[in-house]
DNA sequence: CGCGCGGGCATACCTTGGTATAGGCGGCTA
DNA sequence: TAGCCGCCTATACCAAGGTATGCCCGCGCG
């Protein structure tokens, strides 16, 4: 609930990221070539640590990880990644994986997990199709932060009337459950669409629905 | 969009069913005594077509299918079921299986792919996660499909004023978008709230949302 | 044919929503 | 201390929501 700032410096549309971590030179060249060859922009690593250390542009993006690390374990690497909030499709890869591994890894929300070797069309189909669910995951969070920002800006009273107003109750109801008067609910309820940027009742509804708004009484 | 009757004799909440379809007998026979255990009703069945032929009772259930069966595979059998928008959470059971098939198992909805032989406990554990997601479904279905039918009840124009009004459109704006008068609005829409049984607006733009309805100017 | 039903419109009347103006109170901070 | 902000309230006024009564039209159906 920290108020950061929350327009960052417009960039242009970053064309999509694959993250390679495997500690085989080859392989990540191999693959590298491989996603270029289909415009993508590639980011190679030979370890989770040193992914963790660098600095990715925001585009949409997904992390092409091989099962055996040197260190952490790539199962344990996602689960890592899931700890700290970093959302990111993973296609995991495995030269002497199991079936439990495999399970695991796709219980916790892999893409794919593909053996080696693997052919390249498999390959590309799994990022693209990463690509895409992080595409569409950016988008929500950029909708839902902005929304949570414009909520951020109400008063305790404000967002306690909007609960109210948006399970369905009239302005007397409101003003007596919380014992206030009627003019004072319709003040705040007027702030509320103002900060809120909402056009409609309608739409200060779907707002609530969206940040997950109840009436607790 | 046909009108079947909506309400179903009520029936006493029923214990959870796990479903068995495996050609080894004995296996069977071990699964059915293991569930019993814990208090859960059990169907056993030796191969897919015989499950299909049979009539369960209208309980949480899921389903746990062995990859290899007489006739069709496992998989095959999922994606059968798929198809025929029949949701039961699955969970396979392999002795020669390899990742592809586990990986293509998950991707498709598997609740979990056990490898035998497994322990009971993992077997148990997987069931419970099943029949929570099956009873979660269930509520969702039986809620929506409610809605469906209040839905169905309106007429064309009732139906277009509810999805104009819950876009957040005024009466006024609702009949110019329409060409209708304004009184002739309210009508409808009073008639809407009712058939609906909506209690407020708020309650009234839920529902359209439940419903995926959106104006389409 | 009469009837019901979906659809439409008008007048009248009341409730609810929404805003402006104006005032008071308490707390925080420059 | 002055000023700002959150908060509360009141009067007044107008717009929008909602319902009732009454009347009209066209269509399908027993």
């Amino acid at each position: 609930m920290t108020s950061r700032p929350l327009t960052r410096p417009a960039q242009p549309p970053s064309a999509p990221i694959v993250i390679v971590v495997d500690d085989d030179a080859s392989l990540r060249d191999a693959l590298s070539s491989l996603f270029r060859s289909i415009g993508l922009e590639v980011a190679l690593f030979a370890s989770a640590a040193e992914l963790l250390a660098a600095k990715l542009p925001d585009a949409p993006r997904c992390l092409v990880l091989d099962i055996r690390l040197p260190g952490v374990s790539g199962l344990d690497f996602q689960a890592q990644l899931a700890r700290s909030d970093i959302e990111l499709p993973i296609i995991f890869m495995t030269g002497h994986g199991d079936i439990p591994m495999s399970v695991r890894a796709m219980k916790a929300g892999a893409v794919d997990f593909l053996t080696k070797p693997f052919r390249d069309q498999d390959m590309l189909d799994a990022v693209s199709a990463a690509i895409e669910i992080d595409r569409g995951r950016r988008a929500e969070r950029a909708s839902s932060s902005k929304l949570r920002a414009l909520y951020d800006t109400l008063t305790e009273r404000e967002r306690q009337i909007m609960a109210l107003v948006t399970s369905g109750l009239m302005n007397k109801q409101v003003a007596a459950e919380v014992g206030l008067s009627e003019i004072t609910v319709k003040i705040h309820r007027g702030n509320v669409m103002r900060k809120m940027e909402a056009h409609s009742l309608a739409d200060l509804v779907r707002m609530a629905e969206a940040l997950g708004l109840s009436a607790k009484s």
